[in-house]
DNA sequence: GACGTCATTGTGAGCGCTAACAATCCATGA
DNA sequence: TCATGGATTGTTAGCGCTCACAATGACGTC
């Protein structure tokens, strides 16, 4: 039973009432060898008894070890960063480190650099930036923070900042030539606003897979990832139904989702006459009308690498340079390039 | 220019290089006044010169004040705790407080107390639980902790924990008599699981309703937030239509994803033969074929709320009760519900 | 029976900061 | 001129914990 107090107790009351010393309530506590039972057994009653839980900040002075991660990142309400988020607390928690979390409506160098002093404060041991913009990045590269940072879905970006991310090029690739070889003679594409990494990465691999089947690629369109712009950009692709479009890769399964609706407006067929592949699985993607081909990011995997990235540099393992950890993506085929509809199945995540 | 060095700067060598007493270095870094300007000027210089940055944890042991707060929350990738989550943590920050995110897979008795126990570890101060389903209250008002615990997002429940929540009944009802408006006979419902508190108070609300009008609520179906069980509850509806089933409320806008596409492909058209609204306003909800009529909830008003809420509690405010703070959400009209379709237009946030 | 060895427990000194109080300086007015 | 008091700065004592080392006790060996 708890009693209540005004002070929380130390290790010192628990020592006194256990009849032993503060140190031996540590080692208890340490799971240190070469504690009798009899007197671990004292100590843990006596524990137990006043309720005691040992004090984080004065753990932390004395070890010097706060046993914190932060994480930066905006876009949290999107898919991609909200799993990311997600991985990256789970694995840490099971190394037994909390994580704290900034959130950011915009990615500057100042709100960047204000964020990782917040985190600072806070006495983080090292930090993910969770940063698809290219100027992230950049930003990231020359503040100096006085612990690691591992940048985490910025493509795989230039410089010697350790990196985790998934193959955008890979993913790219994927998704192109499955349209090719469904016959397609051309692949248009809807890429993502120009500053984002991904984005730039996601382009050079269409453009990479046209050319080196010799063909000439179509105009660039570029959205800011979300559905109404997919949608302007598909009222725009709808002209060119009949001159040549019978494909599109839309770089994100939002602005797909306008995309579709846009030509579903004009008139066109989905998969009939204009074939659409999207990007990210979103967990929606399987429901739109029709059913979206789309190139999964495994976000888990992301997450839980940049973690144990981040804790080989935290923990002072030995690492050669910079690293750079890519992730395959993987291939999702669905109704929206195949002109038959499957059933669903299986349970969403 | 920072200086490397093996041990971080500390407080006693700023003071050594400006030639005051640490005291002065900590009444500088506190914005005290009566320190005189040259000598504020001269400690600033050295903290520059020597790269100096406050020791967190120290500070926190002499202090008893961590700044930092807990977030306890399942379902993270979903649009509503993202959102929430989100506004949390901006608002904290507003307030100089740190936020530490336990992202759980679910809440159980267990996983809650872990949660509890590995945030209390981490020193924080005050921890917001995003706790929709009852149990996951109900655990909360069991387990006992050091320090103060607000609810969010779990409906309007029983108990005296202190909550913050979107007045669910008041959804319900906006539903459903949107749709009694535009002249259906019968409202259809397809709830989420039994076990939220969100599902069972929308629950409430769409009966009552209904009532009210003097009409006999028809049959409950159940899913489970999935566009997946959206899609076979949406079979499931197809099979009534002509046999009064004109118009459903669907707990959610995933699920009215599926929903929708079930019915399409039963050859059912909406809004013409049966209309549809959904809860929640996620982005992509106006993209949908057709674009859903629903239920905006202000998450990010939640947010504010709950930290207001907390930092009340953890700052020893006066308070009366347990407070139970309710916000309004909003119908957001469009063309699942009406025969037409109005154009998307405004950014989404 | 003295001694070395191992297991177990205790002691003392910080970790780097803030709070409370003490000391100093300087201008003011009697 | 000297007391008076506000502004400024310094001194000391913790905050609650872990680390390094010292002390104690039990046991077996020669």
């Amino acid at each position: 039973m708890a009693h209540a107090q005004l002070r929380p107790p130390t290790m010192a009351d628990v020592a006194q009432l256990a009849g032993v010393s503060h140190q031996t309530v540590s080692r208890v506590l340490g799971d240190h060898p070469n504690v009798r039972d009899e007197t671990r057994t004292k100590v843990l009653h006596a524990i137990k008894e006043l309720g005691y839980r040992r004090n984080s900040s004065a753990r932390a002075l004395a070890t010097r070890r706060t046993r914190t991660l932060g994480v930066v990142a905006s876009n949290t309400t999107l898919f991609g960063p909200a799993s990311t988020l997600f991985a990256i607390e789970e694995a840490a928690r099971a190394e037994g480190y909390l994580v704290s979390t900034v959130s950011l409506r915009k990615l500057t160098v100042e709100t960047l650099s204000e964020a990782l002093d917040h985190l600072s404060e806070g006495g983080v041991e090292g930090v993910i930036a969770i940063a698809p913009q290219r100027s992230a990045v950049d930003a990231l590269a020359e503040l100096s923070s006085p612990f690691p940072v591992v940048v985490v879905g910025g493509g795989q970006p230039e410089g010697d900042i350790p990196s985790v991310s998934v193959d955008q090029h890979l993913g790219a690739r994927l998704a192109t030539s499955h349209l090719l070889a469904a016959g397609h003679r051309k692949v248009w594409h809807l890429s993502g606003p120009e500053d984002w990494q991904e984005a730039a990465d996601r382009v050079v691999g269409w453009r990479a897979t046209l050319e080196e089947s010799g063909i000439e690629p179509p105009t660039l369109l570029h959205g800011d990832w979300s559905p109404l712009s997919g949608y302007r950009a598909g009222q725009e692709l709808a002209g060119w139904v009949g001159r040549g479009l019978t494909a599109v890769f839309v770089a994100n399964d939002q602005m797909a989702l306008g995309v579709l609706r846009a030509l579903r407006e004009a008139g066109v067929r989905t998969p009939k006459d204009v074939a659409v592949v999207g990007f990210d699985d979103i967990p929606e993607s399987e429901f739109f009308a029709p059913p979206l081909t789309t190139v999964r990011q495994d976000f888990s995997t992301v997450g839980k690498r940049s973690i144990a990235l981040l804790l080989d540099l935290v923990e002072g393992r030995a690492l050669s340079g910079a690293p750079r950890i890519a992730i395959e993506p993987q291939l999702v085929v669905r109704a929206s390039t195949f002109p038959y509809a499957p059933q669903p199945e299986g349970v969403l995540n």
